[in-house]
DNA sequence: TCAAGCGTCCGAAACGTTTCGGAATCAAGT
DNA sequence: ACTTGATTCCGAAACGTTTCGGACGCTTGA
């Protein structure tokens, strides 16, 4: 590979000179830049990343941090869209994404940072993490910028990036009162999830508002998973019959209640509502056809890479982003 | 951060033998690597990957090289499973996975082998570029190895990793002729695609075997897509209604055309039969469920990996591997 | 004539690591 | 006492780039 002193031989031109031409200077003459850029490209130069980052001290690359690949990208392929999403912002800046799991964390028993670190990596997007992970709050003290995906922890040199919850779950539940149903369970997340709270307070919200009381039999959390959510509904739908609507907070937990439904032979919509939440590839193939709320991961991605580059360049940036989102009416729900 | 300068200062060891050391080289004894590891792991060292990878000339980065991230991916999410097999074959040898695609070759203006080269990276896997794309066939004429998923080109460096797609593709058609179908449809992929003209291959194979004729209007090419599957459903069952089954050689054109037959208002599969290929996560909650052939993706890419890695490491590889299939009976086919 | 300023240039050091070539130490064998 | 070989060590160069500090030549204005 042709590296910049061939360059400065070629040209006789000084190796000080020809690296300034080729980052465009301003203390070298126009006649110099035309040379060099003429020469670097025939004889195919490209610079050497590593060369660059060790003399610099920083590298164009950033972080993807992820709880794990597989589990959490099965079906739904949020995690997908996070990462092209993201990966396309970079490209289009000439930076590269790596990315990174707790799995390569113990694998290679090196913390986020330590990670980050050894590469020289300017930043991270951080999504699905345990907030009690002590790596994780390594990670958002340190001194590397961080942008959190759905999830706000006051670190040094952090900002989120989400859509407005509890906004969006009051929505999906409005709808169902709407729809004159009064007897709602959620099928709700995590519990450790920021998300979880948020969403149950826009659940609790819409029921107050609407005047329906709370009911302790009504909530549940299957963690985000198909076949709990799958197991829960079996066992509510049981031992509460008078349940005539169920808000998912995610799209894969309306399926396995859907599952669920279908094996007790109770028809959706007819008998039983269901609004889910994402908006996932699978929504619209359902039967019915799943009401949701939709999310624009793709968007997430790339504004959280988007941010995170305004942060490294110290650029204005707010410490907070709000995606929007949107009720998507299909045919899961029944007006009573 | 803390260098192995640091360490040869706190031990009194010369930079040299840290370096050794840590590397676990076999002139070192085992009171100076005890030493130099405890006082590293004291002052929380990382090895430089910048300063590594420039003076050793190669980096512990594999690439993926891929046509196009949001598209390829869209719904049916096997990049996603490539993408995650081969990041965790990466991740259990210490290697970093960097994405390029078609996009970022002409965002940067640099071919595959100059992105490559430019960090230092070893070696790349290939998926869906179209082969007559001068920038993959500078790459597989380099002296980069390169691992291509579903796809053979006789490069310098490179060997071939797929299923066998036409045994496959005569699996599916059997199936339907062994469901006494006669006027089998075929909705193929894109016809530069190797895999493309392998599946065809199975199809003919299928019915000759089985005595039937081959039928001009029931060959079809549909570029893989879901919406030119669905009009060219919508033409060849209103042209020949005959046609009692569709293989499809993709489960996305899978989709379009039981959206499409759903229009017309054929039942599937009393009045006409479907058969897909790959399992994508639809598959399996369509109405009616798709019998299809599966395919390994995550398994493919974690493949792949390893494939590369023992072709970097210069130890013996075969120059074609092929990944086992399984067809996958739902409830889309109907005994005529 | 001199100083100041500008535009353009260059040498050399630095980044953190690996490795080549050589060397010191010590025990064992002659 | 001398060689031999094994074991353990070290200095210095090298990788390709950026950048600091300085320098040269030219024009301009006093």
């Amino acid at each position: 590979m042709p590296t910049i002193k061939d360059i400065s031989r070629l040209t006789g031109i000084s190796v000080t000179q020809v690296s300034r031409a080729l980052n465009n200077h301003s203390d070298v003459s126009q006649a110099t830049k035309e040379r060099v850029n003429r020469v670097a490209k025939e004889i195919g130069y490209v610079a050497n990343r590593s060369a660059q980052n060790l003399v610099t001290q920083k590298s164009k690359s950033l972080a993807l941090i992820l709880s794990n690949l597989e589990k959490s990208g099965g079906r739904d392929n949020i995690v997908y869209s996070l990462i092209s999403g993201m990966y396309h912002f970079a490209e289009s800046e000439g930076y590269e994404v790596v990315m990174f799991t707790t799995s390569s964390v113990h694998q290679r028993d090196k913390s986020f940072v330590q990670l980050c670190k050894e590469q020289n990596i300017s930043g991270a997007v951080v999504n699905g993490l345990r907030t009690d992970d002590p790596y994780y709050l390594e990670l958002v003290d340190s001194d590397i910028p961080c942008v959190l995906i759905d999830s706000s922890v006051k670190g040094k040199e952090t900002m989120t990036i989400s859509c407005d919850n509890k906004k969006a779950a009051f929505d999906a539940v409005n709808h169902l009162i709407q729809h004159n149903h009064k007897n709602i369970a959620v099928l709700n997340g995590r519990t450790e999830a920021t998300i979880t709270a948020d969403r149950f307070q826009g659940y609790v919200l819409a029921l107050t508002e609407a005047g329906i009381p709370l009911n302790e039999k009504f909530i549940h959390y299957c963690d985000f998973q198909e076949d709990i959510a799958y197991e829960t509904t079996l066992k509510i739908m049981t031992e509460s019959p008078e349940i005539t609507a169920i808000f998912c907070a995610s799209d894969m937990m309306a399926v396995g209640a859907l599952k669920a439904l279908r094996f007790l032979e109770i028809k959706v919509p007819e008998q039983v509502s269901l609004v889910g939440f994402d908006d996932i590839p699978l929504a619209e193939y359902l039967m019915p056809p799943l009401t949701t709320v939709s999310q624009d991961f793709y968007g997430m991605g790339y504004e959280a890479g988007h941010q995170l580059l305004k942060m490294i360049r110290h650029e204005a940036h707010k410490n907070k982003i709000i995606l929007p989102h949107k009720l998507l009416e299909r045919k899961s729900v029944f007006m009573l």
